[in-house]
DNA sequence: AACGTAATCAACCGCAGCCGT
DNA sequence: TACGGCTGCGGTTGATTACGT
């Protein structure tokens, strides 16, 4: 039987959403086949994870969920069907594409390496935050909870086996993770940072918002690591509780 | 309006791990 | 133990859409 590729079309997706509806998921090759669809197990599980699932959430990602999958990116990596598992109704898909299109983008303009520990540092202290502020203008104080552990850490804890959960940023100490703390005055430095970066877009992401905020010229290409190395963000009391991934990290 | 470029996202591919035989 | 099939994951591609000139 010829396989047949490319989109979907609507009358596959009833098929398969028909066939998942009775039969259930599962044992995908034989599901293709029993189905009548041509399509390989793995088209028809794709179809279904990414796209059909009654539960998958369409839309933009909302700024808590930015806020999330650059956290658990910091400490998970590339791990997007572990970090999905965070994020209710996303897939593993949709985050990578968002982290491939997003943060990669930035990355590049900042001519800086994504895995970069100066990038991963602007995340933090730049992005973040800022993030974190606008969680709470949409929510008032409520996103208090997310603050407190994405804010310039001045501690370090180590909780119970849990997770991350939107609006309860607990972590847990599996994957050698590390614990955001609470907000401290390195947070308000930010803050202060981030004023005068404000451009009413709706886009935390949008570059003029770091670009500006970045201390001092951008280095040219291919000497990333070592002029970022020098980043200074003068004077804010960051450098004493700067956390580093690679201290806590044991992978 | 036409064209070129950038951004986005659905889908495919290769690989690794698991499990049954 | 070796093998093969299945599943899931992460990387990549390509089509479509949005945007700028």
């Amino acid at each position: 039987m010829d396989l047949r590729k490319g989109p979907w079309t609507v009358e596959e997706d009833l098929v398969l959403m028909n066939y998942i509806g009775s039969h259930g998921e599962g044992k995908w090759n034989s599901l293709a086949r029993c189905a009548g669809l041509r399509r390989t197990g793995k088209s028809c599980r794709l179809r279904w994870m990414n796209y059909l699932r009654p539960d998958v959430r369409r839309g933009n990602i909302t700024p808590e969920e930015q806020l999330l999958i650059l956290e658990l990116h910091s400490r998970w990596g590339n791990r997007w069907s572990k970090i999905a598992q965070r994020l209710p109704g996303r897939t593993d898909n949709e985050i990578k594409n968002y982290w491939r299109t997003r943060v990669q983008k930035h990355a590049r303009h900042l001519r800086c390496d994504v895995n970069s520990k100066q990038f991963k540092d602007v995340m933090r202290y730049m992005w973040m935050p800022r993030l974190v502020e606008r969680i709470r203008a949409a929510s008032g104080s409520s996103a208090t909870c997310v603050h407190q552990n994405v804010a310039a850490p001045s501690t370090r804890e180590w909780p119970a086996e849990g997770s991350v959960e939107l609006g309860q940023a607990k972590t847990s100490p599996d994957d050698s993770e590390m614990q955001l703390s609470s907000a401290s005055e390195s947070d308000d430095c930010f803050a202060n940072r981030m004023q005068g970066c404000e451009n009413g877009c709706d886009d935390w992401f949008q570059e003029a918002d770091f670009t500006a905020c970045w201390p001092q010229p951008l280095p040219s290409p291919g000497v990333c690591a070592d002029d970022l190395g020098s980043l200074d963000l003068d004077g804010c009391g960051w450098e004493e509780s700067l956390w580093s991934i690679e201290d806590v990290r044991g992978e």
